[in-house]
DNA sequence: ATATACTTTCAGAAATTACTGAAACTTCAG
DNA sequence: CTGAAGTTTCAGTAATTTCTGAAAGTATAT
């Protein structure tokens, strides 16, 4: 496996922007090398090809597959596991979003609900109380929409999409619709 | 400026996820500490009550001020500067939306746009570019959507919001509207 | 001008996070 | 059971990021 300047310079920038996306920057160029590689790839070859220690690519690869976005293969006759990266570019967008909710969020929303169940002792927590209250809704509504988008058929989804610069329009619409109904 | 157990505790743990959320550690708490605080507060009662260096405190409310989440105020009479939260929570998301897709999403897009303008030298390249082409499309469609959300008003944003699990219905609606018209 | 009250900068220390590679482990064919 | 071919783990090292604090800078009142 042996990258073109084409493929080398996707694969390096995937691993850097890795690490702003929420995976190491050797995890972001495997999954990246998986991502544009037609044919399923051995650890082996992944290593050799990103210049990363073999062990290195194992983690990367187990976390991978944990979040499933990678795939193991076995090819009949061969002991060798290959990788192919799993599903397409929606899906992985999918994952990742999730798991940044996970990681992002979740923990947050957890916390301001315990801290809302207790009863402000004075002026200041109770000025403090009510700013939590906001980022708590806000953050409630954001989980509420991202998890409703997932559940979003495909074909639904495109269809979101395309709607661009028109969800304006549609809430209007759907004002409208309400009223003529 | 002395912190209750309640408010610390926000405080504290916002600057555990700031480094999730694209701030360090005590950016995150310094800014967790002005939302909740109603009075402005100076650079070194915030230094104080995070246990931080003044240096620090210097250089996380420049950041902040340089993403307009927070605002100096002066005080007649005396010649500190005093620093207070910005705007709504909604305001606060928007800005950390904002600040993310210039790091996250738009260096990229601007990478795959160039490699996608290239030939494809061999059929690996080939299919190479039909996957960076889906992300770039999907790249491009998160992107524009993100900016109409943030150029909708904060009604149509909250009526949005409420709309939850209705998106899909809205969408069905639209075909409906769009028919019979 | 100078003292004072405050802010900013930045070189280096500290803390965190990622990576390597050798050793331990697993699996399977013979 | 043994050894070959492969995988995983993890202690130690390297790289990166964050934080400190002392020195330099700025503004104001007198």
């Amino acid at each position: 496996m042996n990258m073109t300047p084409m493929i080398e310079s996707f694969v390096m920038h995937f691993g850097e922007m890795g690490s702003r996306w929420g995976f190491n920057r050797t995890v972001g160029q495997m999954y990246a090398l998986l991502v544009v590689c037609e044919e399923p790839l051995s650890a082996n070859e992944i290593a050799e090809a990103l210049n990363i220690s073999r062990g290195n690519v194992s983690m990367g690869l187990k976390e991978l597959q944990s979040w499933r976005l990678v795939q193991m293969h076995h090819v009949p006759g061969d002991r060798k596991d290959y990788f192919k990266a799993l599903g397409s570019i929606w899906d992985m967008a999918n994952k990742v979003f999730e798991q940044r909710r996970k990681r992002e969020m979740d923990p947050t929303l957890s916390l301001l609900r315990d801290i809302l169940l207790d009863k402000p002792a004075n002026e200041q927590e109770k000025y403090a109380q009510s700013r939590l209250q906001e980022i708590h809704d806000l953050l409630e509504n954001i989980t509420q929409w991202s998890e409703e988008l997932q559940r979003l058929s495909p074909e639904k989804m495109a269809a979101l999409m395309k709607l661009g610069s028109g969800v304006g329009k549609v809430l209007d619409m759907k004002d409208k619709f309400l009223k003529s109904s």
